[in-house]
RNA sequence: GCCGAUAUAGCUCAGCGGUUAGAGCGAACGACUCAUAAUCGUUAGGUCGGUGGUUCGAUUCCACCUAUCGGCACCA
């Protein structure tokens, strides 16, 4: 039994705010799946936390004449609010400046490197004179040598799609101030893949995969069919892990920002247990001969890095956990248009999280959520799910059973002999459980919702056809029977919701009399970074009940007064909210 | 260009080598009134993108075509 449940999340860039599409992508389908591994009872650690480094938060800096911490610490602070609004449990969301990761990334540098798994090689890389710099080839453009578009890129011309390497465009410059960039040698330290892909290739083979999506296991079949290469792990960059070693001509050098972000999920596991005063307590979700899975929840742009790389750094370091499954989700749409962050087609949380409550947002990203193909989000569809599903069968439900309990009985009624609609009912409830449950331990959080919803439906008919509000008038205790069963069934499907709503799961366990926490909530907390200013990091106490079980209610609790779970939306929001996005 | 994904009811999507292809929403009609004008029932609606092939049998497998989308590595 896996009791020791890791769950990984991407590293976000912090170079702009949260959009519906990181949320759908990772930080939500995350979020559920960990408190429902906490409701079963097992132990869960999950992480992630700001991505700080690399190229484009330096550029960013500079734009604004301000440092790479001024930037980082401004989104770092928007992740850490809008985590904290959509109840995103992290056990430690940080950064990746902090002292420990760059320690930690150092180990596995010098560690990889001992082991032979690290080569240092001369390579050309595209220099600005102007600017006195290296540039990624992306910031590189030129005329295509093969259909003469005059602004390809220096990574892919956007026009031909051909094109692989800068030095082929025709007088290349700079995107950044159109200057001309000239080609300089320039030495890095590689990862040597080649030399782990025999263990990499064991690793993957040596269980059957079936169970990752198709999309990942393509996406890293194909990387594999072509055979790996070594990667440079190190860039000509002032910003980011200093390269270890002081190594002579590696003074102006970083560590590669992919190479340093993946280590995140160690490194913060490691932080999260000093944390705790237990600094060896990390092991239970690292060790590979231990009872633990790891999870890495990104989206679909990030799979080689998690299905290959980070794996391969794994095994080269040796002695740690490997990914168990990387549950890649594919890309959210926006009112049926590829969201655009750069031309602001884009729905922003800190925007949206002004607006609606969390659980409205939770339940529409999940049932439109991107797991086997791009989805799309729809201000229209958003409405409908939240009135017709949300409001009127699951929130209406738990209302109208909680105020005909507390009118006529105030409180669980005592059941006489149950009949076989009550026993068809509890039965059809008992298969609908073990259902949802292999489908949430599949991580297929889209159909777990819709067969909850569709148990949900389900009570509803029982309710119309059993009649409690008649027959409580002329049958009392058959009245209480009915009642009994219908409070046992909404708490029972409150825990299969709790998950995707924590906020309305957990105001609704206390209406039904419970004390205890079912859906508890992350905090914020402080942290000296680095250059000794504080910084946020999201955290929480989520110990918990292990309710993943039928609900356990029995006669005589007393109810507190119900109230409505969710509101509903007013019609004009969907086009109000169209009108907004199309103004932008 | 190469690789891959997707094309199913008005809309959003499930599904699958085999009886009359499903759900939700939307539409029409009816029931009920405990409940947030919520709920429940009935009905209408599809030659499952096109062509060809494999098969006793294909929406489901294969090939090609068309359309849409994504990836193509040193980009985070």
């Amino acid at each position: 039994m896996s009791e020791h449940i890791l769950v990984s999340v991407a590293w976000p860039y912090a170079n702009g705010p949260f959009h519906v599409g990181h949320m759908a992508g990772a930080y939500l389908p995350a979020d559920i799946f960990a408190r429902y591994q906490r409701l079963r009872g097992r132990q869960v650690l999950m992480v992630s936390g700001s991505d700080c480094h690399g190229t484009p938060i330096t550029l960013a800096a500079e734009k604004e004449g301000v440092t790479p911490q001024t930037i980082i610490n401004r989104y770092h602070q928007s992740f850490i609010e809008t985590l904290h609004a959509m109840g995103i449990t992290f056990d430690l969301f940080t950064q990746t400046y902090t002292t420990n990761h760059y320690a930690a990334t150092t180990d596995i540098f010098e560690t990889l490197q001992s082991k032979g798994y690290i080569y240092r090689e001369i390579a050309i890389g595209s220099y600005s004179e102007s600017l006195q710099r290296f540039l990624p080839d992306r910031f590189v453009e030129g005329t295509c040598p093969n259909c003469n578009y005059a602004k390809a890129r220096g990574d892919q011309c956007d026009k031909c799609g051909q094109l692989r390497d800068p030095k082929e465009l025709g007088s290349p410059r700079s995107t950044l101030d159109g200057a001309p960039v000239i080609f300089r040698d320039t030495e890095h330290f590689f990862l040597d893949l080649a030399k782990l892909e025999p263990a990499l290739r064991e690793w993957l083979e040596s269980t059957d995969r079936d169970y990752w999506r198709s999309n990942t296991m393509q996406f890293t079949q194909n990387w594999l069919r072509e055979g790996l290469h070594g990667r440079a792990i190190t860039r000509d960059l002032e910003w980011g892990v200093p390269v270890p070693g002081a190594v002579e001509g590696f003074a102006d050098k970083r560590i590669y920002v992919w190479f340093d972000a993946v280590i995140g999920y160690y490194s913060a596991s490691l932080e999260w247990a000093k944390r705790t005063g237990q600094p060896d307590a990390w092991r239970k979700w690292w060790d590979p001969a231990g009872a633990q899975r790891g999870y890495y929840f990104i989206g679909k742009d990030n799979i080689p890095f998690h299905t290959i790389i980070w794996p391969a750094m794994l095994l080269g370091y040796g002695d740690r956990a490997l990914p168990y499954d990387v549950p890649a989700n594919e890309f959210l749409n926006l009112e049926g248009q590829k969201m655009s962050t750069s031309q602001n087609w884009a729905l922003w949380m800190p925007d949206i999280m002004s607006r609606y409550e969390p659980d409205l947002v939770r339940y529409y990203l999940t049932a439109a959520a991107p797991e086997g193909r791009d989805s799309n989000w729809s201000w229209a569809e958003f409405v409908q799910r939240t009135n017709s599903e949300l409001v009127a069968t699951w929130g209406n439900l738990a209302n109208r059973v909680l105020t005909i309990a507390q009118r006529n009985f105030g409180g669980v009624p005592t059941p006489s002999d149950l009949t076989a609609a009550d026993t068809t009912l509890l039965n059809t409830i008992e298969v609908g459980f073990a259902r949802v449950t292999e489908l949430y331990e599949a991580v297929k959080l889209r159909s777990a919702l819709q067969e909850t919803m569709a148990l949900a439906q389900t009570a509803n008919q029982y309710l119309s056809e059993q009649e409690p509000w008649k027959v409580v008038k002329v049958d009392r205790d058959r009245a209480a029977t009915v009642i009994f069963v219908a409070l046992k069934i909404i708490d029972t499907l409150n825990r299969l919701f709790s998950p995707i709503m924590p906020h309305a799961s957990q105001k609704l366990h206390q209406m039904l009399g419970y004390d205890d926490m079912i859906a508890p909530q992350p905090q914020v907390e402080y942290e000296l970074d680095p250059d000794g200013a504080q910084r946020p990091v999201l955290t929480g106490q989520y110990a918990i009940a292990a309710r993943w079980q039928m609900s356990e209610l029995v006669p005589g609790v007393s109810l507190r007064d119900p109230a409505p779970l969710f509101r509903k939306l007013d019609d004009s929001v969907a086009a109000d909210e169209l009108a907004r996005l199309q103004a932008k």
